[in-house]
DNA sequence: CATTTTGATGTATTATTATACATCGTTTTG
DNA sequence: CAAAACGATGTATAATAATACATCAAAATG
């Protein structure tokens, strides 16, 4: 078990020293004495759980239960600090967009392709998007938002792009099938 | 800090519940006994992070140290994933969804419903299924799976439980009868 | 160069987990 | 209803973290 005692220390170690913190003035901050952050960083020290968490939480930091099948995710989200895959992002493109169509559809009351573009909506609403396809729908979005009602014809080509996608993912790639997360932490130990 | 110790004795009670072991079970898979989990799930005990992770990796959890300000991004995924089916298993059950209803398609080339059906499971192979919704399909599987091409009749119960689900999940509400769809895909995918 | 800071290592005592059993009351199941 | 499974609780002993100090070499600082 003691490489996951060795990670963790690494990764208290880490953050530690990102803000500029010396093993002392950690351990004071978090009751302890210097000797033991430095058993705990190089993973000397099989350390309690809440011994565990009071440091984590001196750090800023949070022990977070993962799934290890969303484990990449997570990570992911950890790594890139932004969050573009944030989900409510995604909610709020499509909820705009909406309101846009639901906009020229009061003008256009009987367009079919405008009809078509809304059903794609709501079928993208509940489909898995990656950031590539997320960004092309704040694209077609941002060019709908000030869209004049009259223009209908130079809208044309962004309900395409929604159709398009829409289709794309019902009927081209078959969802990934076999997307196993790559992760292995452990060469296990013992 | 009873209270980080509750947490995570509650937390991997739910996954364990969640893949139906009992503790028995699951301190077998472990390696300790049953008393000890009982224990740990109550935040009876302040166990050891050698403990914790080979405890998480048992039930297929990781522990992943996550900086406060990005927790709630971490926590949005990990809930909007809670309710997910495997990916695998659910591809593998729309695949062969999709053989049977190719098959009966030789037979009724020009059936509607059979249309719709095979649109409504291209869109649900890109839809985020929860476990409940992946059983349903998994039973209308199983019926279509030995059906005969002249018992069509029969068959169609099933095929309307993968049209109700499709649009169940389209627009979140229950489809009610006689009720027009907000869309239909069927009249305007090529 | 001298001083301070930093991180690693060691020691002794105390508190608590780890381990292994033993019950025991309550559901579940046959 | 009877048996089995389940989860909670308790009790020993051995192992080890928690705590508090004490050095000490190397790096940083003046």
């Amino acid at each position: 078990m003691r490489y996951a005692l060795e990670e963790m220390g690494a990764a208290l170690k880490a953050a530690r020293e990102r803000q500029g913190l010396s093993q002392r003035e950690l351990a004071d901050a978090a009751g302890t004495d210097q000797a033991r952050i430095s058993k705990i960083e190089s993973g000397d020290i099989d350390l309690r759980l809440s011994s565990l968490v009071n440091l984590a939480r001196t750090l800023g930091l949070e022990l977070v239960l993962a799934d290890r099948r969303h484990l990449p995710a997570v990570e992911a989200i950890l790594k890139e600090r932004a969050s573009d895959a944030d989900p409510g992002h995604r909610s709020r493109v499509i909820r705009r967009i909406r309101e846009n169509l639901q906009n020229l559809q009061r003008a256009h009351p009987d367009d079919r392709q405008l009809k078509q573009a809304m059903n794609a909506l709501a079928v993208l609403n509940m489909a898995r998007l990656t950031e590539a396809e997320l960004a092309l729908l704040e694209e077609a979005s941002g060019q709908l938002s000030d869209a004049k009602p009259e223009a209908m014809d130079q809208l044309r080509p962004r309900l395409e792009t929604l159709i398009r996608l829409r289709n794309a993912k019902a009927h081209g790639a078959p969802d990934t099938p076999g997307q196993q997360p790559a992760y292995t932490l452990d060469d296990d130990d013992e």
